[in-house]
Order: structure tokens, then sequence, then C-alpha cells
DNA sequence: TTTCGTAATTATAAATTCAAAATTCAATTT
DNA sequence: AAATTGAATTTTGAATTTATAATTACGAAA
């Protein structure tokens, strides 16, 4: 009846997207070889590498195609954009532009209850000192908790391609020490303008944290 | 077999580029009873319509996924994201941020050349007051050379996208008697503070541009 | 020897086919 | 009569096949 699956495995996301996913790894890696910038995109290879048919390796190559990340050419192909330290400054300057508005709108935008959720996160951040994996949650959960309030699905969407980029190139893990308390401070300051709802202080707050981040991971 | 020849001639771009391009129009210009806002998207429909197979139809919903013009559910397909209101002063205003953003860095960047051609340009734009269309034109074209001084092309991407937003929702050619003159105005004041090479001025002076031409086009 | 043209090879784009999942409708049971 | 389960229909997701375009190589002619 039911014949043993060959190889059974769980499917939440759509594949393209899975391969999407790893495409984007071995750009941003590096995997040596092949998917290095410039170079062109086998796809018949990829597609026998991975086990699957060229179907959802071209959808997923299109997509990345709109994220910028490799750039198609007529009929002749895709071929791995060139990712080089100007274009992760570039992707680091608009994400603090970004998260900066954001919480400028934010200071105008929230309720009460909202703020007294960012301050909560603010206080777990503070507690999670030690735990590193923990502290990077907690923090990702507050920014994002910030665009929630902030109110605008198109930035939000911005934000989450540029943390794409930003999240698989490098680092983030390799904070020296010393940045997460330089981080703290820097959360403190943006609770501060938050609940005082000064639009300027808390852009400025978080355009100087996300431009420290990026010091910290270079 | 069956030989109908649906299209004969001039194929300049990939299929589903030009499907996307019609998809994002019927979205926008709104045909009535499909495509509207939070309508699901039947493809065998729309693939017979458009004399296509599903494959770059399908490709083409993913692209505009990733524009977040349609919203992908896992296993139940696409269907029109809605965009009301609020979504376009949500565009407009992350328009205002970039472009606001690019004038500043522009400020930095631009060479002296660069800044001649940017007056030639705006000289241009003086000079085609009656000519509705031309002033379009050269003022589109105006906005990419700042971009392009500005010289970050993961913004070129993001402003491209909302564009493409703006651009079809409808207005834009709605504006107002005397609005030609303000913006030419405005555009005065960015030519000003790019020459002085004053990032604060250049910034506010494109912020208030764009948000100009949003209660033009309201 | 070099250049132009044509043919062959190779790779991409599109269409068709196949499979899997979800929704709907009907039937049976409580 | 209502609710739940199961089967059938509909629709999406993926694979395979077919067609088309581009590049390269080979040959002939200048």
């Amino acid at each position: 009846m039911n014949a043993p699956v060959p190889h059974d495995r769980l499917k939440p996301r759509a594949l393209y997207e899975e391969v999407a996913e790893l495409l984007r790894q071995r750009i941003f890696k590096g995997v040596q070889g092949d998917m290095e910038p410039g170079a062109w995109i086998d796809e018949l290879k990829l597609a026998a590498e991975y086990g699957i048919s060229r179907t959802p390796l071209r959808e997923a190559i299109k997509v990345l195609a709109t994220e910028g990340l490799v750039t198609m050419k007529l009929r002749r192909g895709a071929y791995v954009t060139e990712v080089n330290d100007k274009d992760l400054r570039d992707v680091f300057h608009l994400m603090a532009v970004l998260e900066a508005d954001a919480a400028a709108a934010a200071t105008r935008l929230a309720t009460d209850a909202q703020l007294e959720e960012l301050q909560a996160l603010h206080l777990q951040l503070e507690k999670s000192v030690k735990n590193r994996g923990e502290f990077f949650a907690i923090n990702e959960a507050f920014h994002l908790k910030l665009l929630e309030v902030a109110n605008n699905r198109w930035r939000d969407q911005m934000v989450a391609d540029l943390r794409k980029v930003m999240k698989l190139n490098r680092a983030q893990s390799l904070l020296k020490a010393g940045r997460i308390e330089e981080s703290l401070a820097e959360h403190r300051a943006i609770m501060v303008a938050l609940e005082q709802r000064d639009a300027a202080a808390a852009q400025a707050a978080m355009r100087s944290h996300i431009e420290s981040g990026q010091e910290a991971a270079a």
C-alpha cells in the first residue's frame, strides 16, 4: 500500500523559497569555485546538486534577481552580482536610514501600551547580557517590534530584504567584546527618546546605533 | 499542431517581465471584477487570456510577490495585496526619505562635472514648463541622475520599486495647475543646496519636494 | 592569414505533463 | 437535522519535454 517514501522531508515552506535561501547563503558565504561574485550560474549543475528540477531553481533565481543578488541577462542566464565592501556599507546605511525613520515615526504612533511592550523587551535585553544567543534574539525582536509600531509594511519589507543581505554576509556573531554593553547603552538612549516622544532624538539614536553596529562588524 | 501564433514580433524583454508589467497595470488600473485588491489570482484563466502557459505567469507572480504587490499563500496561491490610501501615503513617505537621503549623499559625492549635469537638466526643466509630457520626462531624468550621483544601487532598486507602485496607481499626471511652478521652485531650492554642498538643506528640500507632490496627487 | 558566414552545439525560456494538496460536496451516522 | 468523514474536483507546485536563441567553431573565400 503506502510504499516507504524514499526521502520524506517535512516541507513547511515552498521549495523555491528553500532554494532561494540556500542560494543566498552560497552567494554570501562565498563558496569558492562556483557562486562567487561575477560567476555565471549553471542551472543544470545546481538543480542536480540539490536534487530538484530546474523549475523551482529558476523561480528562486528570479526572486534573487529582484532582490538584487543576481543579475539576469536576457537569454544568457544569471550571474552572481558582485557584493563588495562598498555594497555592504551601502546596505548598512540604508538600514540605518530606514530604521531611524521608523524610530521617529514610532515616537508619534506608539500607544502607551506599545511603549510598555518595548520597555519590557528592553528590560529582557538588559537581563540577557550573558547569553549571547538570547541577546541577539531579543535584540531582533525589539527592532521588529519597533517596526511594527512604526506601521509601514513597505518599510518592513525593505528592512527585511536588507536584513537578509546583512545577516548572511558575515559577522553579526563576530561582535567584539564590549560591543554588547555599547549596544545596550544605545538601546537605552533609544528608549529614552521614545518615551519622551522625541522624534529627532529617536531618529539620531537609532541611526548611530546601527552605524555603530556596522563598525563593530567590519 | 495548433499554430495560432499569438504574438509575432518584437520581444525585447523576457516574457515573464512583460507579463509582470501587464499584471502590475491590471492591479493598479483596477480592472473591476478580477484583479481587484484581495481577489485571488486564477492562474489558468490569466494564462489562457494572455495566450501563454502557466510557467512564465507564475514566475511573474513571484516577482510581484517580492515587490509586495501580491501576497502568496503556501499551497493556496496568490492574491492581490490591498493597496489603500494609507499604503499610498506610506509609499510616498518612504520615497521622500530615500530620495532625501540620496540628495544629502549627493552633496558629498557629486563631482563638479556631475553638478553641472544636474544643473543642465534643471535648466532643461525650466524651459519645458509648457510641455507637460516633456516636463515629467526631464523631471524623472533629474531624479534618476541624482540617484546615480548618490551611488547606492540598493537604494536605486528600492526607489524603482516604490516608483512602480506610485506611477501605476493613478494621479501623477493629475497634477493641478500651478503645481508645475511650485515644483520648479522646489527644484531650484534643491539645486542651490546641492551647489552649496549643504547636505541638511538638500535633504530637507528634497523631502518637502516629494511631500508636496504627494499632496498634489491626493 | 584573416574575416565573414553558416552550421552545430549548448544553454535558456516556455509549454506540457504529472503529482500533491486543499476545498467542496455528498453521504452516512448519530 | 446536523455534524463529521471521505471521496471527488479543483488548483497549485514541480518535473519533464520541447522550442528557441546565442555562441562558438569550422570552413571557405578574399
